[in-house]
DNA sequence: TAGAGTTACGCAAGCCCTTGCGTAAACAAG
DNA sequence: CTTGTTTACGCAAGGGCTTGCGTAACTCTA
C-alpha cells in the first residue's frame, strides 16, 4: 500500500492540503515545513496517485494516438517523435490501433468522452468524418489530424503535401527530358494517393504534355503489384520511358522486374520512388525518391495538440509540410 | 459537461448507487428501473468517467509497454498483437519509448507506482535489472519481460530462443556440408546476440567442427557493416564457405557485397539470415532465414500480464518460444 | 396471517488529491 | 498599543464512481 498525502500529513503533523502545496511547489507553505515534508516524501519515495490527481484536476495527461496499423505506412518515426514531444510536456501516449475498423475507431474516440484521454491525434486511416464531428461537437475539441482531411468541420491538421511531392518527382523526370512517365500508385481511394495523381498531372500540364491514362496504373501497393506493373506497362501502345512509383514496396517489385527484363536503371528506365523507409534505401541502385518530413510532422502534431489542450485559443488551421526530392542513382543520367 | 451518474439518478429519481448497479449489470435492481436507467443512459450517451472508476476500483486498465524504440528490432508486429489482446480484455496500452535511456526507463516504471498503469511489459532493451527489482519489491508485481532476462529475481518472461534459432541456421549449413561457416552478428553485449553465438557453437560442436574465431565478426549491425564483413572475412586464412547473418540489415549489406564481388548466392556462398522483416523478404535471392514467432510472443506477453493482474496466482515462469528455419533460395543447392 | 426469506433500493463512506476560503498568528506601520 | 497586511496553515467541499450495510417493501410458506 503506497503512501498517500494523508499519511505524510499525519507524520509531519500538518493538513493534507499543506502537503499537497508543498509537494507541488505552490505558495502558502513556510520554507521550514516545506523542507520537512519534502524530506519525508523523498525518504518514503512518495508518488502521487495520478488517477486522483486527474479526477481532481480534470485531466489525465494522456493522449490517444489513432492509427490504422503500425506496420503499414511506416509511421514509426513519426510516432516516436510524437511520443518524445508528448513525454517532454508530461503526457503519455496510448496506442490505438484501429486496423481501419470503424467500430474500433469509434470506441477509441470514446476515450475522449470518457475523460480518459486529454486529446487525440488521428493518423491517416479512414475514420468516418462523422465520428470526429460528433466527438468534437460534444465539446471534445482536442483533436489533431495528420495526413487526413476532415471536410465537414475545421480541425487542426498536419498535412504532408503529397501532391507537391508527386509534382517534384514528375517534374524531375520531365526535366531530364522524359515524356512518357508511367505512374504506379496504390489504391486511389486513399486521399494521399489521389493527391499524388494530381501532382503528377500538374507537372505534365505545366510542361504541355498530354496526360495519358494508359501510363497510369493503380495497384494494391504490394511488391508483386510493382513487379507486374512493369510487365503490364511496357506492353502498351506508347510504352513508358521512365517510372514514378508512389511507394517503396511497389518500387522493390518494379526494380526487380526491370532488372529481370535485362534492362538497366537509369539507362533504360529511370525510376523515382516515394518515401524514405529503410526499404527504399536498400534497393540497388539507390533510388531517387521523394522524402517526407515525417519527424517534423510528428513533432508538430504533438505540439499543436498540446497547445490545443492548454489554451483553447490555438488556431485551428491546416499546416502543410513540403516533401523534398532526394536525387540519387536511379535517375542519374550520365 | 458530460452526464454523470448523479445526473441520471436525479432524472430517474433513484440513488446514484442504483444507477451504477444498473449500468454495470449488477444485481439488486429491478428489471423495470434498470430498463428505465439504461434508456436514459443510452439516450444521453452516458460515458462513465474512467478516472473516477479507476480511483474507486483501484485500477486503470492501462498497460505500459516499455521498449527501446519503434524502428529498431522491428517489433511492430509484436506490438500490434499486444495491443489487440489488451484491447480485447479491455485494456489500453501506452507507449513508453525508452530510447535505451536509463532515466526514462526509471521514470516509466514509476507509472506503475503512481498507479497510473495496471501492469507493464518490458520489451528487450537494457533496463537495469535493479529498477525492475525495486518496483517489484514495492509490490508492483505486474511486470512481464519479453526477450530480456532478469537475473536477480524471478519474473514472468517470454523468450524467443535465439540460441536455438542460431543452432538451426548453423545446422542447416552444416547439413549441406559447409564447414567454414562465417557468423556475422550485432553487438555481442546484447543478450540476444550472445545467445546466437552460443547456438552457433553448439551446432559446430555437435558436428565435431572446431570453432574458429576468425570466422566470427561482431559488427554494429548496420547495412554497411554487413557489406564490409564480406570484404574482411574472405581475406582470412581459412575463408568462409558460407554465411550465417544474425540480422536482416546486415544481410542486405552482405548480399550486396557478395554480388559486387561477382559471386553468386547460393552457388558460391550460401547465406542464412535471421528475422522476418519486410527487408528480409525483398532481398534477392530470397533468403533462407530464421523466423521468430513474434505474433505469438506478443499475444503471450499480453495474456500473461493480464492474468497476472487478475489473479496473483499466475505462475511466474519463463516461456520459451522456438523460432523456425524458413528454407529458401539462398541455400538451395541445385 | 405471522414469520422467514427475498428483493430493491438508499445511505454514506471511501478512493486520493486539489483548491477556495477562512482564520489565527506574525509582522509592519502609524 | 491599535489597525492593517501578510503569511502559514486548516477545513471542507468537491471530482465521479463503487460497494458494504441497513431497511422498507415484497413474496412465499405453514
Amino acid at each position: 500500500m503506497p503512501l498517500t498525502l494523508k499519511d505524510i500529513a499525519e507524520m509531519v503533523g500538518v493538513a493534507e492540503s499543506t502537503v499537497s502545496r508543498a509537494i507541488n511547489g505552490k505558495p502558502g507553505v513556510s520554507e521550514e515545513t516545506r523542507k520537512e515534508i519534502l524530506k519525508i516524501a523523498r525518504d518514503y519515495d512518495f508518488k502521487p496517485n495520478k488517477l486522483a490527481q486527474g479526477l481532481a484536476k480534470q485531466e489525465t495527461h494522456i493522449l490517444a494516438l489513432l492509427l490504422p496499423g503500425l506496420s503499414e505506412g511506416n509511421y514509426s518515426k513519426m510516432i516516436e517523435n510524437i511520443e518524445v514531444i508528448a513525454e517532454k510536456a508530461g503526457y503519455q501516449v496510448i496506442l490505438c490501433n484501429t486496423h481501419n475498423d470503424l467500430e474500433k475507431e469509434k470506441s477509441y474516440l470514446n476515450l475522449l468522452q470518457e475523460k480518459r484521454v486529454d486529446g487525440a491525434i488521428i493518423l491517416g486511416g479512414e475514420i468516418a468524418d462523422q465520428h470526429i464531428v460528433n466527438t468534437k461537437l460534444r465539446g471534445n475539441d482536442n483533436i489533431v489530424l495528420v495526413n487526413r482531411l476532415c471536410e465537414e468541420i475545421l480541425i487542426p491538421t498536419i498535412l504532408i503535401d503529397s501532391k507537391y511531392g508527386a509534382y517534384l518527382a514528375t517534374k524531375h523526370l520531365l526535366d531530364l527530358s522524359y515524356e512518357n512517365i508511367a505512374l504506379i500508385t496504390g489504391n486511389s481511394d486513399d486521399y494521399i494517393e489521389s493527391e499524388k495523381l494530381k501532382g503528377y498531372k500538374t507537372a505534365l500540364n505545366e510542361n504541355n504534355i498530354e496526360f495519358n491514362e494508359n501510363l497510369v496504373l493503380e495497384t494494391n501497393g504490394s511488391r508483386q503489384a510493382g513487379y507486374d506493373s512493369f510487365l503490364n506497362l511496357v506492353d502498351v501502345e506508347t510504352p513508358p520511358d521512365s517510372f514514378f512509383v508512389t511507394s517503396d514496396l511497389l518500387s522493390v517489385g518494379l526494380v526487380e522486374a526491370i532488372k529481370m527484363g535485362g534492362y538497366f536503371i537509369p539507362q533504360d528506365y529511370p525510376v523515382v520512388s516515394y518515401g524514405d523507409t529503410i526499404i527504399n534505401s536498400i534497393i540497388s541502385p539507390d533510388l531517387t525518391r521523394v522524402v517526407e518530413p515525417l519527424n517534423q510532422a510528428g513533432e508538430m502534431a504533438a505540439e499543436v495538440l498540446i497547445n490545443l489542450i492548454n489554451n483553447d485559443k490555438a488556431k485551428e488551421e491546416i499546416n502543410v509540410l513540403k516533401p523534398k526530392l532526394l536525387k540519387s542513382e536511379s535517375t542519374k543520367i550520365i
